[in-house]
DNA sequence: AAGACGTGGAC
DNA sequence: TGTCCAAGTCT
């Protein structure tokens, strides 16, 4: 048997059946293609049944709110991911007559459509006879044919390209695209992949030459840098006041409360006496209610010291006016937040210090 | 071309 | 506890 007689047999014996799998609909596909980039399948699943729930076509998604948009995805992560689908949809309705188009070339101009997710519609949803390399595939393919270029090279890119052509069922694309990646995911996985079970064992370069942990090669692994963000919750009545996070940074579009970030851990007195604060408050009286402990936070390259202050005040001051979003703390949650600041708030009770009976007001 | 961009599960 | 890394893309 061939290489994608093995793999489609594999599959038909192990596929996972996954919602996304029960649709030919090109929008649905491209959508858990999105939320699957870098995500696993258990932690995407809901966000798509969720996304595709909220927005049933290009054109819904396309004349939605983006902050409605950035909600759906709160708490999934790389939120480019989130505001492309919605600039792409809108891109869709003007440009392609409201249709995803149908080639992998043209795929390839969407926002947020790489080799990879393009190659995944294309053949997924029209059949087009075009390679969808993802780790899983690099994985699979480097393992059994003992490919040692790494896949972050451009030589690595067009060498695994190559042999995915060569391996590629021409009349049936789909299948053994998305059969070589649930091998990846559920059979030749990362680390202690079952070789004694596995169909490729006795033709496999990795297995038969005791490389299946040298294989694939992987690139170097990155620093991470350490953050400190004191997040101000500001009491104001019964309202608090939050900020959309601009581009540039991690969290683009997400909300926050006033931030005062440092380089080093800062007591309470340093950051009043600090630039930020007076800008906040100017003059107006600020009472401390609370003081978090201070909450560590792993991003893939920073480490986040993540802090609330709990203030009270009596006046806005016209900076905290003209620069921030006052929203009741009853409606808190409709904006969009990082999940650390999700996770804070639903840690600490912090809706008492703006309850009306508060014994501190 | 290399670094930025989130989060959570597994070991 | 720390490290790896998962259906990658963008700049």
């Amino acid at each position: 048997m061939e290489f994608k007689d093995i793999i489609i047999k594999w599959y038909n014996e192990n596929r996972r059946d996954l919602p996304w799998r029960n649709t030919d609909d090109s929008y649905y596909i491209w959508i858990s293609e999105v939320i699957l980039q870098q995500t696993r399948v258990a932690q995407g699943l809901d966000y798509y049944l969720r996304f595709i729930n909220s927005f049933p076509t290009i054109k819904d998604l396309s004349e939605a709110n983006i902050d409605k948009v950035m909600k759906v995805w709160q708490g999934l992560g790389y939120y480019s991911r989130a505001r492309n689908l919605h600039s792409a949809a809108q891109q869709i309705m003007t440009d392609y007559n409201g249709m995803l188009p149908r080639t992998y070339k043209e795929l390839l101009k969407i926002k947020g459509l790489g080799p990879y997710s393009a190659g995944a519609i294309a053949s997924f949803a029209f059949k087009e006879v075009v390679p969808a390399i993802d780790g899983n595939v690099y994985r699979v393919l480097s393992r059994v044919y003992g490919v040692f270029v790494s896949q972050e090279t451009s030589e690595g890119k067009k060498e695994f390209f190559e042999l995915t052509m060569e391996l590629i069922d021409k009349n049936q694309p789909n299948v053994f695209n998305q059969a070589l990646l649930d091998f990846g995911a559920m059979q030749c996985i990362p680390r202690s992949p079952n070789c004694l079970a596995c169909p490729f064992s006795d033709i496999c370069y990795a297995y038969r030459n005791n490389l299946v942990n040298q294989l694939p090669i992987k690139g170097k692994k990155i620093a991470t840098r350490d953050r400190f963000l004191n997040y101000v919750m500001i009491r104001y009545k019964d309202t608090t006041f939050i900020q959309r996070r601009l581009a540039g940074d991690i969290w683009t579009y997400l909300y926050e409360f006033p931030l005062i970030e440092t380089k080093s851990p800062t007591e309470i007195e340093a950051l009043i006496k600090g630039s930020t604060w007076k800008e906040l408050f100017g003059k107006e009286k600020v009472k401390i209610l609370h003081i978090s402990q201070s909450i560590k936070h792993q991003l893939s390259h920073q480490t986040l010291f993540v802090q609330f202050i709990i203030v009270e005040i009596r006046k806005p001051t016209y900076y905290l006016n003209s620069n921030f979003l006052n929203v009741s703390i009853s409606n808190l949650q409709e904006y969009s937040v990082p999940k650390v600041i999700d996770n804070i708030l639903a840690a600490e009770p912090t809706e008492k210090y703006f309850l009306k009976d508060n014994p501190t007001q």
